[in-house]
DNA sequence: CTGTTAGCGCGTTCAG
DNA sequence: CTGAACGCGCTAACAG
């Protein structure tokens, strides 16, 4: 475990000072063409390989880099968003040569704020990536507000100088996944299955469908899901009879919708909201708005980078498809 | 992000030396209960949080974990047991004040073997938890023969005195599967559809199989499915009408056999195994052996554990459960 | 039993 | 444009 080649290796062999090879790696402007060859030369050939832990201690603004995954483990499916979200952040993580820990919110959630913001200093870092974030999470909004952080939030649209947000147009998107859904068979009246009560896609989705009912001139009855399978079986039985369409906020409560109405033996269009695999198993197929929760990550650390970089936030807006999920598309 | 409160200021509260802090942290034998108290006291007072960048650059053996995981991407469904096997290990990490990283072998898949060590070295860890390594994966076999790092192998059996390996009794789960399966309904020829060709749990769930054939007078067609669904799916069109039997290595590789009777409208049983939600969704139920991905990562943390504090390898063997999976269940 | 002294590997002034 | 010197927060010998 010991003689780890470290800079002062590098320096040697190149015959320059330690501080020089430090400088080369961070790319700092007064360095000559040559002696950075030399530098290059020497790293190349020794293997030498950067001690982020190191630098973290000595620099205090080296990129370390947090995920909050902040999901309720209750939803089932969800695993494969977190693990999209995950894969997605890592692996830009690695090519951008930032330093990503994951923390599951259910790890620090009875930390108080301020023993929080100690927590992520004692890791030295820098920068957060949150996902799933709602109105009710204070302890996140608190962290947003002190600024202490270089901060993305995932579908939240929270942005200030240290803050960004990334996300789908989930507005539009609703409204488009149910007017073609309601097209289809010419519904007039919808229940619309939403979301959390707080959520803030909720809100966004929910407004794409108000206007849809509006340009439609159709009706409405909203009940809310809480993204649960289960719940939007439940008010599928209860509400669904009198309905036209049934459009929920998520994959997972269109599944249990669906199968409610198939229990009931009753015909009505459906549609969801993710993409996620899930779908393609599921003998019906449904409309649904398919987000690539990879790219999503991807571009939520690119933004962090960003900020890390002294640029302000802002609202970075993503794009997302209208597929339909077919078995033979996802055994392939 | 400046004026951390450091192990230093904690001494200057307490009237003690930085050493001395340092020493009650790490649970030092030789402190007087007086000053311990002291201390404990100036920590909870100061809200101290140890810097565990720091304590890693400077002891070298401070527990830093990587979690290498080592999965085909191609396989879906996957992610929930990825997603088990993360939560599991981040969880516990965090009771066991482990600093855990995440890495898809993806991710450094293009390193040699030396330059795998000097990263991992770079980043002050220590051990290792691997999972899902087959026995073609040569650079993960010299990592674990090099003895740099302790290692917890999760279902492959490889144990050193740095090695240690978790996973449950494949083989006996694969035999009291298949049985319960084949005796339901009195097969005698069955489809075996194993997993990957170098794969150590499919060595072992093979093992288990050939037992049961012998034990039970069966005839057995083996086929390689490599875990994939399409794969599973193919071999059942082609060779599951003249057996009366379909045993699968896998869930996945069982709903896509399972699909695959639908359509050509024969019914035979099928099993599978893992126990992923999934198995939930498909119309059938299928028995499988339910394996507890979240537990199994648990215990591959405390194991690693034993080994940081100078244990030596040994097998880990946990237990699984033989079940049928209802949809009923999965939307709780 | 406690304090002092050195580093761990690196980034960052500040002279030269 | 380059190098020497200091410090990040902590642990590990060694003294006392």
């Amino acid at each position: 475990m010991r003689n780890m080649i470290s800079i002062k290796d590098v320096a040697q062999h190149a015959h320059v000072a330690p501080s020089t090879v430090s400088k080369v790696l961070n790319h700092y402007p007064n360095i000559s063409e040559e002696t950075r060859n030399k530098v290059l030369r020497s790293i190349k050939e020794l293997h030498y390989i950067p001690n982020s832990i190191a630098a973290a201690l000595s620099s205090k603004q080296s990129g370390r880099v947090a995920l909050l995954i902040n999901i309720d483990s209750k939803v089932k499916a969800i695993d494969e968003i977190a693990m999209q979200y995950l894969s997605g952040a890592l692996n830009r993580g690695v090519t951008c040569k930032l330093d990503i820990i994951t923390i599951f919110f259910s790890m620090i959630a009875d930390l108080s704020t301020e023993e929080m913001i100690r927590y992520l200093q004692s890791q030295s870092i820098t920068g957060i990536i949150i996902y799933g974030m709602s109105r009710e999470d204070k302890l996140l909004h608190e962290l947003i507000d002190l600024q202490l952080f270089k901060i993305v939030a995932v579908d939240a649209p929270i942005v200030n100088k240290n803050t960004s947000a990334v996300y789908i147009d989930h507005e539009k998107a609703q409204y488009e996944v149910a007017k073609k859904t309601v097209e289809e068979d010419g519904c007039k009246r919808i229940l619309y299955i939403k979301g959390k009560e707080n959520g803030y896609v909720t809100a966004m989705r929910l407004k794409g469908m108000k206007k849809l009912v509006k340009d439609l001139q159709l009706s409405m009855l909203v009940k809310c899901g809480n993204f649960s399978e289960l719940q939007a079986r439940n008010i599928t039985f209860q509400y669904a009879g009198e309905r036209d369409a049934v459009i929920c906020a998520s994959d997972l409560m269109a599944i249990g919708a669906m199968n409610a109405l198939i229990e009931m033996d009753i015909f009505r269009p459906v549609c969801g909201f993710d993409g996620i695999t899930l779908m393609g198993y599921v003998g019906k197929q449904m409309n649904t708005v398919r987000q690539n929760f990879y790219a999503v990550s991807q571009n939520a650390v690119d933004e962090l980078q960003l900020l890390l970089k002294g640029r302000e936030g802002r609202k970075r807006i993503l794009g997302y498809e209208l597929v339909k999920m077919h078995y033979k598309d996802i055994i392939l």
